[in-house]
DNA sequence: TATTACATTGTGGACATCCACAACGCCGGA
DNA sequence: TCCGGCGTTGTGGATGTCCACAATGTAATA
């Protein structure tokens, strides 16, 4: 089973050791791993938690472990951790969508409480995820004629005016609405809107 | 008038003298200020354009100057520039919501890419702040009991339901259902769910 | 005190939506 | 070739919404 957990990326054994004790001691469950590839080799969509991430590394860079991650549609918290930073780096970082970036050495306390303020947020993202697919996968059963349907009445016009627009009869409009709300699970348009809006509009950070 | 332009804020006349003339050379409005003081005091809300903040001056300091700037509900980008930055400095202005923060000495050019990145945001920004002024302006018209009607037709339930729940008559309910309407500036249910979910939803970044 | 804003309710009709029952043509897969 | 999904359309009735016309009571304000 896989419980949330804090992933420790770190190619240097006793780091990882020390972290992991560390998160032990503050009942932060946490899994090591020794590097980007064995990693991201594992990875599998679903997993919650965060990672935590050193940049220097043999191989494959924290850096570019994370535009991996990223690549995949992965939208875990990543914690980044390096020796050897500088403020361009940790710019770019966070500009890139990264929760948080730390030196070396760094209070133990801190990078626990930043990983518990990450396992936080994926929780919040995991229920956002979550109704996200569901609307998705019922969107998913929509027929391309009813999700143009589906718009129209989201624009809040009348079936007569859909009809028109659509060059067909109002009787097939109140068919394709049916439908639409059968297959959303919805009763009435302005659930549907409720809806949907909850997997549009959250655009444009 | 007040065109958007950059703010270039920083108690070194060379400095503010040089980024003046670059902008200028590159066709960007810009406006200097010897102090985060004098900014503030003549800021007026409805400035567009962005803010490139030295964070070592006399006085404030480009941090305080940044925080007031949000305390006052202000979102102008800010771009931080300093000499003696550090990285936790920098992902603490970062996390904060800064829109940049790049370290002397920097490169013209890329000053100059960051800055025109920014009054593009603020130029979207300003579209979405009108539309959500626009909105609250009409939800301030709703009485209390408007509003209350307004939750409900937003739920998605029937008339005979929102009488029900408030004790009324469904006559009463049409009646404040239609001034809605009215105040709101729309035509049917479908229409209001999405102009007013155009002002909540895009919360928690 | 007179005015105004607001909440409340009724009647009646026009219009829109929801729904059950019924049917036809097209197209792709078994 | 037959079946099933899909788009299409119709009838008729129950239910919901929109709106004009009309009215009453309360509270705050000018």
């Amino acid at each position: 089973m896989t419980q949330p957990c804090a992933h420790i990326i770190d190619d240097d054994e006793a780091i990882r050791d020390a972290l992991q004790w560390l998160f032990k001691t503050r009942d932060v469950a946490c899994a090591t791993w020794p590097s980007a590839e064995s990693f991201l080799a594992a990875l599998q969509p679903g997993w919650r938690g965060c990672a935590v991430l050193d940049i220097r590394m043999d191989g494959m860079s924290g850096l570019e472990c994370f535009d991996v991650l990223r690549q995949r549609g992965n939208q875990l918290p990543v914690i980044f951790i390096t020796g050897h930073g500088d403020v361009p780096m940790a710019v770019a970082a966070l500009k890139k969508g990264a929760f948080d970036f730390i030196e070396k050495p760094f209070n133990d306390s801190d990078l626990v409480d930043i990983v518990m303020r990450a396992l936080e947020i994926d929780a919040n993202n995991q229920r956002a995820e979550a109704t996200r697919e569901t609307v998705e996968a019922r969107l998913a059963l929509l027929t391309a004629r009813e999700q143009e349907v589906m718009e129209l009445i989201l624009a809040g016009k009348f079936n007569k005016v859909i009809a028109d627009e659509l060059c067909i009869s109002m009787r097939t409009v109140e068919a394709h609405r049916s439908k639409v709300f059968e297959k959303m699970e919805v009763r009435s348009a302005v659930e549907l809107a409720q809806l949907v809006n909850l997997v549009r509009n959250r655009g444009g950070h």
